[in-house]
DNA sequence: AGCACGCCGACT
DNA sequence: GTCGGCGTGCTC
């Protein structure tokens, strides 16, 4: 007899999730089977991850009751991922399993009831009853079970399926979300009806042979009903055929376009990567405007050629319509689109496409690399260094080490691509880890705009406190009058409006998380206060709630102020707000990006959308309204994200033929993040970085863990985080004398309540490798089962925000 | 996580 | 004497 282990997908973290079952012969290693757990025999889903022999006799092993068929299977290299993020993220298998494979196209797994041989004696009435209605329905669902007795009929079921009156039977249905065309075809073309449609249809069948449902109906006005009715009459045959749902692929013209010698030599060397046919790294570096997407086509072209695929990652959902515009205009519907808010189906059916060898290249978001593309020849992550190639929720990943687990089990190549690219990857590449290809020599053919940095400190010595500087003011309305476009970036943080009190002082806070409530305005411009962590919203009070004193005034400038300020400063410009207010919609995003590019306004204004990849040739003026948002935070990354930023909006202005200006407007005009960015410096800001994170030791000289505690009972969280921190102080000095780990904490995290849970903190620096992870994951099992429910821990490695 | 088992309080 | 609360322990 041949056994299995099977992972089950619905164990938390902290039990142990391989069990043994007596597998059937169309078992095999990375299927998908449902099996019967515990003591009712629960139907769960799981993987099969080994086949053997060994027994255990004190054992009385189940069986596996279905195998999902080999389409939908975990691949070597895809279970082998699974369980590689399982054990670098500290994970379930089931959220591990359930990032790396759309699970939902398994479909789901109904339950049947039958009676068996068994006949009860003495039952009480309710049960009776369950048992008869059974007995005179063999085969009923759960469902329908439930839908007759309610909820606590499955305590009637357990009870006589556990005294052997009753089988349960699961059965895996096939997965429904599926789009088809239907065709009909006459088969009896002499047929006639009573109906004059149904005649139109035999009639326009008979002339035409086979069409299209809705072509039919809409030419011959008859109903899908009757077309159903038709073909149970045997008149009509339908024939199905699976549909994809694919957004996004719209093909244009096909430009020709020639490589500039650099490009080429740059092209070249990745291909040459590539051609080898091992694993291999490289960072694309090339400065803004230097032609990054030119290339990374030209070396997707050759490596398509060569038979292999390609997956891009693009840092957010917005970016994908242009990636894919530029590359579906050379690959057709040879290009599938991955990201989360596809619909079910389209998520679906693009991935079957990929995994079908439909689709020689995926583009998407971090999701995306996951994508079950055979034959990976070429995986490329654009703007490498961006935050959201990191996933902050279960499973907490890197889309990184997804490429590089990926490419060094496929043979394939990894391609960072960035203007600034992190440290942590210029660092890897002075290393000698990553091949560095450099594009654009700084002062080469890419033209830096004139940069000015304007002091508001001046401004405020003046009496000037609104957000617009005279510097940028003075610009902004030469730019306005001679018919050019301008852009306002404006970084999110702290450009949010509080209300507080001038009499007490206090701002308006969120009554259930320890945030200040943001202001917001109806377009009916009536004042509401939101929470944005919780939803909580109340209209604008008249009166602090505190004191009841009428003097509430409004701290912080939201875009909302500055397009009011702007309007005011720029009296007849029109102004195009793009923040998460106004583009709730994709349109939207794609109405106001298509109304600026088509000069329809002067001005755009808007959070950090507004500063990726866009091209707008008219745009000869880019404002960074506030710099130093983001220098002071207390975090390691602020300086590098503050200078790629910067880096960024400068590289906006200037890359058509008109000479741009970039102004960034700062209190601290002299901060050498701000010189650097001025003058495109990126190889000065790396090497003053690299020295800090050195000293200081931080990424890449170590990795962070970030271990958060929850519970609503403040006590027990400061108790039981304290005894975590004792535990692996403990655990490190005796058993685990070879790992070692720089511990911070615990402290409370920087929001300390949210939705009236609480939130403490342990800071760790550490190497992250097998050794060490296996010391957090044992006493985070441990210290879950110590203070089980009331208490959550969980763990981040290398979090995005600290 | 679920789910069953089991041990105590509030009822017919 | 039974129904149902939720603390404890297990899942091949």
């Amino acid at each position: 007899m041949k056994f299995a282990t099977v992972k089950l997908l619905s164990l938390p973290f902290h039990v142990p999730n391989g069990y043994d079952y007596i597998v059937p012969d169309d078992g095999f290693v990375g299927a998908f089977v449902t099996v019967p757990l515990g003591a009712s025999n629960k139907v769960s889903l799981g993987v099969i991850t080994k086949i053997h022999d060994a027994t255990d006799s004190d054992i009385s092993y189940k069986q596996i009751d279905h195998v999902y068929e080999k389409e939908y299977s975990l691949t070597p290299v895809m279970l082998g991922l699974a369980e590689y993020i399982e054990e670098t993220t500290l994970c379930s298998f089931g959220d591990a399993v359930r990032a790396v494979f759309p699970v939902s196209v398994l479909g789901t797994v109904k339950e049947y009831y039958e009676p068996t041989d068994k006949i009860p004696e003495e039952l009480n009435d309710k049960v009776t009853a369950v048992y008869a209605y059974v007995a005179s329905n063999p085969g009923v669902s759960g469902r329908k079970m439930t839908s007759e007795f309610g909820t606590t009929v499955t305590d009637a079921l357990r009870y006589l399926c556990r005294n052997g009156h009753l089988r349960r039977i699961a059965v895996a249905e096939e997965n429904t979300n599926v789009a088809y065309d239907e065709f009909y075809l006459c088969a009896d073309k002499e047929a006639k009806t009573k109906s004059p449609k149904m005649n139109a249809a035999i009639a326009y069948l008979a002339e035409h042979g086979r069409t299209e449902k809705t072509a039919l109906c809409e030419k011959t006005g008859v109903t899908p009903a009757a077309l159903k009715t038709l073909v149970e009459r045997g008149i009509l045959t339908l024939e199905k055929c699976e549909r994809y749902r694919t957004p996004y692929l719209t093909e244009t013209a096909k430009t020709a376009v020639s490589l500039t010698e650099e490009q080429e030599k740059a092209c070249g060397e990745v291909a040459a990567l590539c051609e080898k046919n091992e694993p291999a790294a490289a960072l694309l570096f090339g400065v803004t405007g230097s032609g990054k997407t030119l290339v990374i086509k030209s070396i997707c072209d050759r490596v398509i050629a060569s038979g292999k695929r390609v997956i891009m990652l693009v840092p957010e959902i917005s970016l994908t319509p242009q990636s894919v515009r530029i590359f579906s205009s050379y690959y057709g519907d040879r290009i599938a689109v991955l990201h989360s808010s596809l619909s079910e189906g389209e998520r679906l059916d693009a991935w079957k496409r990929i995994r079908r060898g439909e689709a020689d290249m995926v583009i998407g978001t971090r999701s995306a690399s996951f994508a079950p593309v055979p034959n990976l020849g070429l995986f490329v992550i654009d703007e490498e260094q961006e935050h959201t190639y990191k996933s902050d929720s279960s499973p907490k990943y890197r889309a990184k080490d997804v490429a590089r687990y990926r490419c060094a089990k496929e043979n394939a190549v990894m391609l960072l691509s960035s203007a600034t690219p992190s440290v942590e990857s210029y660092y890897l590449a002075m290393q000698g880890k990553y091949k560095l290809i450099k594009l654009g020599s700084r002062y080469g053919k890419a033209r830096l705009p004139e940069v000015v940095v304007a002091d508001l400190r001046k401004d405020a010595a003046e009496g000037r406190i609104g957000p617009i500087g005279s510097t940028l003011q003075r610009l902004l309305e030469d730019n306005v009058e001679n018919g050019n476009q301008s852009v306002l970036f404006l970084n999110r943080r702290g450009y949010n409006r509080y209300l507080s009190c001038k009499m007490c002082g206090e701002v308006i806070m969120c009554p259930h998380c320890d945030v200040s409530l943001t202001y917001h305005k109806r377009k009916d411009n009536a004042g509401y206060l939101m929470c944005h962590y919780c939803g909580y919203r109340i209209p604008e009070p008249e009166t602090c709630p505190k004191c009841g004193s009428p003097h509430i005034g409004h701290i912080g400038y939201g875009t909302q102020k500055i397009d009011e300020e702007l309007s005011v400063m720029l009296p007849g410009a029109r102004v195009l707000r793009m923040d998460a207010d106004t583009t709730t919609s994709k349109s939207a995003y794609d109405r106001i990006l298509g109304d600026f590019r088509a000069h329809r306004a002067d001005v755009l204004l808007g959070t950090q959308m507004v500063t990726k990849g866009h091209d707008f040739p008219d745009v000869t003026l880019v404002g960074v309204v506030m710099a130093d948002n983001s220098l002071y935070l207390d975090d390691y990354h602020a300086q590098e994200r503050t200078f790629s930023l910067l880096t960024q909006v400068i590289g906006r202005a200037g890359r058509a033929d008109k000479p741009g200006v970039a102004v960034i407007q700062t209190l601290n005009p002299d901060h050498d993040i701000i010189t650097y960015a001025k003058a495109q410096d990126y190889e000065r800001f790396y090497k003053g970085e690299i020295r800090m994170r050195e000293a200081l030791l931080f990424p890449p000289f170590c990795d962070l863990l970030l271990l958060s505690f929850t519970s609503e009972d403040e006590e027990l969280l400061k108790r039981s985080s304290e005894d975590f921190k004792r535990m692996l102080e403990y655990d490190l000095q005796n058993e685990h004398k070879d790992v070692k780990m720089l511990i911070y904490g615990p402290c409370e995290m920087q929001i300390y309540r949210i939705n009236g849970v609480c939130r403490m903190q342990i800071l760790c620096k550490f190497r992250s490798g097998k050794r060490s992870r296996a010391v957090i994951s044992a006493l985070m099992k441990r210290f879950i089962s110590k203070y089980p429910r009331r208490v959550t821990v969980s763990a981040d490695i290398n979090p995005n925000q600290m």
